[in-house]
RNA sequence: CGGGGUGUGGCGCAGCCUGGCUAGCGCGUCUGGUUUGGGACCAGAAAGUCGCAGGUUCAAAUCCUGUCACCCCGACCA
């Protein structure tokens, strides 16, 4: 491509609203353009990268011995009612009415498609012959997002890869789980994003039943907890926390005294007026669990972790009790809730970090009063202990001795073990070997295809500009030319240009009558990894001079046979990526 | 959905508090010329309903009311 033909629009200034360096370097590279917000429009060049990564998703998809097929955006309201996904949904879904001649079509633009492929699996496929299968889409989907943000990390409308497996087993459902994790891990590396497979909830199969691929990165909007040492690694809502024993300070347990709190309900309020950290607070929530009201203690810093709480208690519905409930169980309001003298006797369910609490601060359960020097066993005694909070930064490990690593990441995969809740709905069975009418065993595995081009570009940037992998670069080599009306550079250039192109390599030529300088700013700021720059010096001498984008020095190379050499650094590095995966050494 | 911020040529901004001449500046664009290895210089030109609507006033980019859009923080996120 001559960059004369095609549509760049570089820019030289940050736009307004454009705060993390994602969004930054695709607005002013010219990749995408804002529409409105949470929408993007893909230029030619944003759109390139975006076919790359596609296509990189596709090969190894098809390699896993996975089918493409594409689903309509479009999908009729009823079939998200079969599985109670318009209310679980709620506003994210996008809705709208059709008229039709003499009827209105209540329609869905699916957010995400198992309800479409379950629907249309339960008509096709009705044996078990048929299975393992694991079908897939790479097509735009669409969630109304409360609060887009973040340029493309976070939009109305994205491209997903979205694949289902249909197992007859849970043995054969695992086996189609473990080609697909395999297929995702190949994926980014072939893409040069750094990732973590973390553990994710696991829902109704339980187990080892969903990970998430994370790529860390600052500006990330998810949490995970990392171990350096054995490597153990989960979200935030999953991670476990390593049990350690607890040294309780050698001090004296001081007389428990009631003290009033007038309005101070909340743990900032209750640690700023009795002027104590939030650490020696016992947070007491009282929940209903499976329609009975329990308390769960956590030390005041830590937020409660509602699926622990849910395995370790074996509860299958856990939701915060409403204030009647609270009132009446405890005698008190809301806020005012402690383990001790508590006005009815439930269970009472402890995180293992409250045993070191000593002369702690907890509610009174009565109205604007806390008591303090509250002590485990003298005052309260919880009926079970146990790991029931979001782990941070610091925590122990719970496979090792080491500790956890708290870092903000970006989702850009997910696998996940369905199980039957989506064939159950839709009633999608298959006849088993001993003639029997079984639900068909889901899987379901998506990757963001936007998030993987903002993933890499917010981990691999310089002041400059975007620094592209070859496999996701829009083009792979730039050729400059130093002075466009001197013939003999242009025919140079034009000569390289034709071996490069004729050698499958994408290559762009910067065929702009302008200074030198201005497009070694633009090759740079689009991240083109390999750049040649064609010039009257250089020539003089019959050389062309090749820079790697992430490397400091240039290299001088013979005009003579450079197509061949070029084609050939492309076509190694596009393999694996090596000399972009070796980069931080010279940035 | 709560809190905060911003809307002025294509892009980035000043002007608003304290109303008043023809609404400025930088970048970009176009024309001519000089230049040509890291965002050149000179001369000239085009391009703006000051987000929108209403109000106050002799007079509104500026003050008041409403409204829309965008951004940030938080809540939410199959």
């Amino acid at each position: 491509m001559l960059w004369t033909q095609t549509l760049i629009p570089t820019m030289k200034e940050t736009p307004e609203g454009a705060e993390i360096p994602s969004h930054i370097l695709m607005l002013r590279a010219g990749m995408i353009s804002q529409v409105m917000a949470g929408a993007y429009a893909y230029l030619p060049l944003g759109l390139r990268s975006l076919r790359k990564a596609e296509r990189i998703v596709r090969e190894e998809m098809d390699a896993a011995g996975a089918v493409e097929l594409a689903l309509p955006a479009m999908s009729p309201l009823s079939l998200w009612e079969q599985t109670g996904r318009v209310s679980a949904f709620g506003n994210v879904l996008v809705q709208t009415t059709l008229q039709r001649k003499d009827r209105k079509v209540p329609v869905v633009f699916g957010p995400t498609h198992e309800e479409i492929i379950t629907d249309f699996v339960a008509h096709h496929i009705s044996s078990y012959r048929q299975m393992p299968i694991t079908l897939y889409q790479i097509t735009s989907k669409f969630r109304n997002e409360e609060r887009p943000r973040f340029g493309v990390l976070r939009t109305s409308e994205f491209l997903m890869k979205d694949a289902y497996s249909f197992d007859a087993t849970l043995e054969s459902l695992n086996r189609s789980y473990d080609k697909m994790y395999d297929a995702y891990c190949k994926i980014f590396t072939r893409c040069g994003v750094n990732y973590l497979a973390v553990e994710a909830e696991s829902g109704p199969i339980g187990g080892d039943a969903s990970h998430e691929f994370m790529a860390p990165a600052e500006n990330g909007e998810d949490s995970i907890l990392h171990c350096k040492d054995c490597g153990y690694a989960a979200n935030q809502e999953k991670a476990e926390i390593g049990a350690r024993d607890c040294v309780a300070p050698d001090v004296e347990l001081k007389p428990l005294t009631k003290l009033d709190t007038p309005g101070a309900s909340t743990i900032e309020q209750v640690s700023k007026f009795l002027k104590c950290k939030p650490q020696k607070l016992i947070k007491t929530l009282i929940y209903l669990a499976d329609g009975k009201p329990i308390a769960v203690l956590v030390r005041g810093d830590h937020d409660a972790n509602e699926g622990k709480i849910r395995r370790a208690c074996k509860i299958e519905k856990l939701e915060l009790a409403p204030p009647e409930v609270i009132e009446k169980v405890t005698g008190a309001p809301v806020g005012f809730a402690g383990p001790v003298g508590m006005k009815e006797k439930i269970p009472i369910y402890a995180d293992r970090d409250v045993q070191c609490i000593v002369n702690g601060v907890t509610g009174a359960n009565a109205a604007d009063a806390h008591v303090v020097n509250v002590n485990l066993r003298r005052d309260f005694m919880p009926d079970l202990f146990a790991d029931l909070r979001n782990a941070l930064d610091g925590d122990p490990c719970p496979r090792c001795s080491s500790i956890l690593a708290m870092r903000h990441a970006i989702e850009i995969g997910h696998v996940f073990k369905l199980g039957t809740k989506y064939t159950d709905a839709l009633n999608a069975k298959y006849a088993d070997a001993d003639e029997q009418l079984k639900p068909i065993i889901m899987g379901c595995y998506g990757i963001g295809v936007n998030r993987i081009l903002a993933s890499l570009i917010e981990t691999s940037h310089d002041a400059d500009g975007i620094v592209w992998p070859m496999t996701l670069a829009p083009y792979e080599v730039v050729l400059t030319v130093v002075k466009v009306p001197d013939e003999p550079s242009m025919a140079a250039a034009k000569k390289l240009y034709g071996e490069l192109a004729a050698a499958g390599i994408d290559v762009l030529l910067d065929d702009r009558d302008c200074r030198a300088g201005v497009k070694f700013k633009d090759a740079d700021l689009i991240g083109i990894p390999l750049r040649i720059v064609i010039g009257e010096r250089g020539l003089k001498e019959g050389k062309f001079e090749a820079k790697w984008r992430w490397e400091k020095a240039a290299e001088m190379l013979p005009v003579e046979g450079a197509g061949d050499a070029i084609a050939k650094w492309v076509q190694e590095e596009r393999k694996e990526n090596a000399r972009f995966g070796n980069r931080r050494d010279a940035l």
